[in-house]
DNA sequence: CTCCTTACTTTGATTAGTCAAAATAAACGT
DNA sequence: ACGTTTATTTTGACTAATCAAAGTAAGGAG
């Protein structure tokens, strides 16, 4: 089995190379993963030697199909997870994501599949993000952003991509939750603002950058 | 925050003192932690060190208040899963013990407070174990077994004291489960058998060791 | 082309937890 | 009381994971 050390490094490759890079750079990891560069390197040339990656040392690290087996059942147990504790423990939204970090390599397979069924087969997570299949499916649909949608067409947002407390409570308290629908009224790029408005609610003021970490897609 | 490898020595060393005796010998803890008793050793002296523990050089070793919190509290999550797990989850009685030694290690206070609302505050574990309080209070009442009891009485199960996979499935096989109710028909010291009768089925031989981890109350 | 910056790798050391096997102490039987 | 058994402790070594700091390669900027 693998440690759960091993299941972070491997869960973490594939959340970075999910933004469509191919190799995953040792400082992207160290800083994922709150290690220094060395102990990247060290560990990912551990995991090359069993099989779970393959290294280009100066180029960066990809899964294999087996470490891409590892990390997406490790994802899907955090996923459930969070929506378990979110849906049946009705735990705080922005709390969720570090319980699940714990959580993510104690339950067996066993746990997975019966928490999957009582929670009636979730695709995605509190947050919107997909669940990958018991098969290792994983929905990977390139979203628009409020930074980077048309403006003034009706939207719902899918997804934050931010699973810090810090923004989530913002989200929450301003309503951006995942299934809200939402516009764009105004975007500037010089002064970095973009202002969205719910149906029936006032403007909100974000940041070019905290606009990015919400995916939407057009209402329709 | 204590290491899994910390909570488990804890842990054990409460389960293993709950037995009535004061110290708890090198010897019992390698056996029960599957280690090597040079291993305990050097273990307990670092944790008497930590102060969980009073270590006596050569006779044993016992819990100081601070270890037997954070013991009670490892316990407590313990029970309090294998509740979750046959309760919600519907896992199989004689598994969960297992899945629970992982989880126990992993759950936050906030999940176990909730956990617990969500189950309704039991006060035992699928196997009548006792569940600390969150206060630290442990149910530590001593039943008879069905090697201690007198004949003929009418009894009720009340607690199975050996959570291995094989001991528990022939208790559930022969519906002995907690809560039955049952009496003992004949006791041979000499052959070393138990017979029990289950108040409308027929009669059924143990061993007197397998009589002795079934706890018993008479019935009124 | 050379120097500089930046990312990456290597090296040596550290901590937690473990085992094998040797050393020691206590208890026990005759 | 003496030697033997048994439990415990000690010692030396090992693995996994980590860091600090020194060394190395690769890609620009001039």
């Amino acid at each position: 089995m693998a440690t759960s050390t091993v299941e972070n490094y491997l869960k973490h490759m594939l959340l970075l190379s999910e933004g469509g890079e191919e190799l995953v750079s040792m400082g992207a990891l160290a800083e994922a993963l709150a290690v220094v560069p060395g102990t990247v390197t060290t560990m990912v040339k551990a995991l090359a030697d069993s099989g779970h990656v393959e290294h280009r040392p100066r180029q960066g690290v990809r899964l294999t199909p087996s470490g891409r087996r590892v990390a997406l059942n490790v994802l899907r147990k955090h996923r459930l997870v969070e929506c378990f504790l979110v849906n049946v423990l009705k735990m705080d939204w922005a709390a969720v994501d570090t319980e699940a970090e714990q959580l993510e390599h104690a339950i067996s397979d066993e746990v997975l599949d019966r928490l999957d069924a009582l929670l009636g087969h979730p695709e995605t997570d509190p947050h919107g993000d997909p669940i990958p299949s018991r098969q290792g499916k994983l929905d990977s649909q390139v979203y628009a952003t409020l930074a980077t949608c048309v403006v003034e067409k009706p939207l719902r947002i899918v997804r934050i991509t931010d699973q810090s407390a810090e923004f989530l409570l913002f989200v929450e308290q301003n309503g951006l939750l995942p299934g809200e629908s939402v516009r764009v009224t105004e975007r500037n790029l010089a002064s970095g603002l973009v202002t969205a408005k719910k149906t029936a609610g006032r403007p909100l003021a974000l940041s070019l950058a905290a606009a990015g970490k919400i995916l939407i897609q057009p209402t329709r």
